[in-house]
DNA sequence: CGGGAGAATTAGAGCGCTCTAACGATGATA
DNA sequence: TATCATCGTTAGAGCGCTCTAATTCTCCCG
């Protein structure tokens, strides 16, 4: 069987050119939008692509180009809103530079973190944005060998490559701001132990609080679940006396701290108030209505777009590490502390 | 500058072919794990190419082998955990088939699905999997002349498509008997209007409800919101007597219903039974504890790689429906009625 | 010691596209 | 009328790989 366009073979350009009787330099030109093309042959061109049902290649013209116009993204977890958020802003910015993406997810695996990169630099990608790896930072510099990354929610610097990151100390900023303003004086925290983030939003609040005068924060360790704002609850029932405010290390622990409060008879927030972190869905909901921080996660991937660009450029080469400023979404369950 | 490994050039296989000092085809035949070559000539190879970082070009390989290897999937909101599950099926079903993927996301615009189901059929996979497309079922029909398409969440049948859906109707059944096994015998559905697979759950509740002998069900409209739960509940509270269950449309709705219940006085599950759809995480918060519908949505994914699999195997070749069964999850929102 | 069989290796023709350089045709210029 | 841009078009050499068919190398047997 001969190769010229047999039977459900998919057609090719020279399939194209030899219906529209041009060669498959013009063609290709018609296909890559080029202006010293005449109307007539566009047209025949066009007529005959349409009619064949012709669709241009996307590996073979990648591999002649020698560039594949896409970046590759990785993505933690699918399961958090957070990558979504992320990927919403690289979507945008990279429709906005005209780049292609392509999406891979790790899966929380070490091992098929790495791979997804190594796959990734085997499409050649023009650059990669990795959203909180868990990989060794050297591993990840190892790959900006090859290509440029930007890391988002992690701080992972180096030759060819940067971050973007939440900035942590200014979110608890606002939250102890907002407390202060509301006239609490005394504020409890608890705290997210090891999870991303933590450190800086424990040392944010304590450097707040002293800042506009509050007196030392009470810290009650935990992690970012919802069982270790149940326990801290419980830790705080157990006290002679409530704090007048808690700020939570995450939204998921204000919410079991919140229930848990509750169900004591405690009223967030007449005689407690409550803070979280994250903005997720959870603190929308109407009978939650959590006030919280708002990472702004669309905002983090479009700038690590940016900063990618500005890399592949040659604009910049020093590495860069972008803070994204966090925004309070006060909902109802910060007030006023009770007795003024 | 010759393009024989000049300066910043990504190495190739002929650059490891002269390193290793054997031919292009032996490194070809060594990176495709080929069993015959000699173990000392693949060494020699391995060893080279190490040197070298070099890494197959995937675009190439791809051209050459005349197919990619890769599934595409389209997602259709990255924002809905739904999608998260099915990825999670398709996923794992790809790595035990040794195949690809490839990840988009429309982003809910019809023109941007539409876009991006092209894309994928320029890049040449081997199929597609989408999931909840909003799209034209003809256009679905037009990309699956092309290429094997497995749609996921909606019924789209056709030439080479084929479809895994929920099925709604025994979700419905399962909570129903459920309820009706706890001892109620009067019933409230919150409909979910023109949602995914609303109609379908609605059916399910009237027939599974005759089924058991529990009298008419009463509907009260409604859609996907925690709002549409809210209408509900105040509806409800309107009433001179309460319904003793009500089962919501989904999840978020019930949350809704639930929050509305218990802020006029009404407890869960003490004077009302409530019961949601998706299992969602919401759900499993430990003060929502609500007994809802689980989709399975990874093995939806799964079922639909091995549709996709089917296909191009030529095993099969009419087009088929795969209805996977939901499971009912019980929390501490069902209970048996107050006066038995 | 010649002749195969089998294993290991290689040459070379693509895959479907891009892109440079060259080409013919046209019209403006001298 | 000869010269030269200019425009639209095309030939053809890759891009980095795979794969078939041919070639070379080994080793064993008569």
């Amino acid at each position: 069987m001969s190769r010229t366009n047999g039977s459900g073979d998919v057609p090719t350009m020279d399939d194209v050119a030899v219906a529209a009787d041009v060669s498959r330099a013009l063609v290709s030109l018609v296909f890559r939008d080029s202006p010293k093309v005449s109307n007539e042959r566009r047209q025949r061109v066009l007529d005959a692509a349409k009619q064949l049902g012709y669709r241009p290649n996307v590996l073979a013209r990648d591999l002649a180009r020698r560039r594949s116009g896409t970046v590759g993204v990785l993505l933690n977890d699918l399961h958090n809103p957070f990558f979504a958020g992320v990927y919403d802003g690289v979507e945008m910015a990279a429709g906005e530079m005209g780049l292609r993406l392509v999406l891979t997810v790790s899966r929380q695996r070490d091992a098929g973190e790495y791979a997804a990169i190594e796959t990734m630099l085997g499409q050649r990608v023009d650059g990669m944005i990795l959203a909180s790896p868990r990989l060794d930072a050297d591993l990840i510099l190892d790959a900006a060998a090859v290509t440029p990354i930007v890391v988002v929610g992690r701080n992972v610097v180096g030759p060819n490559c940067d971050s973007v990151m939440t900035d942590e100390v200014a979110g608890a900023d606002l939250v102890v701001r907002h407390l202060h303003a509301l006239g609490h004086r005394e504020l409890t925290h608890v705290d997210g132990g090891r999870g991303a983030g933590a450190i800086a939003r424990r040392q944010g609040v304590v450097e707040a609080a002293a800042a506009v005068g509050i007196g030392p924060v009470d810290i009650i360790p935990g992690d970012f679940t919802e069982s270790a704002g149940v326990a801290a609850a419980r830790e705080l029932l157990a006290r002679p006396s409530l704090p007048t405010a808690v700020f939570a290390a995450n939204d998921l622990v204000a919410i079991g701290l919140m229930a848990t409060l509750e169900e004591a008879g405690v009223q967030v927030p007449n005689d407690i108030s409550v803070v979280g972190f994250d903005n997720t869905a959870l603190a929308g909901l109407r009978h939650v209505a959590l006030t919280t921080v708002d990472q702004s996660c669309p905002e983090m991937g479009y700038q690590a777009m940016d900063l990618l660009r500005g890399r592949s450029d040659g604009v910049r080469d020093e590495p860069l590490v972008t803070l994204t400023a966090p925004r309070l979404v006060t909902r109802r369950s910060t007030s006023a502390p009770r007795r003024t």
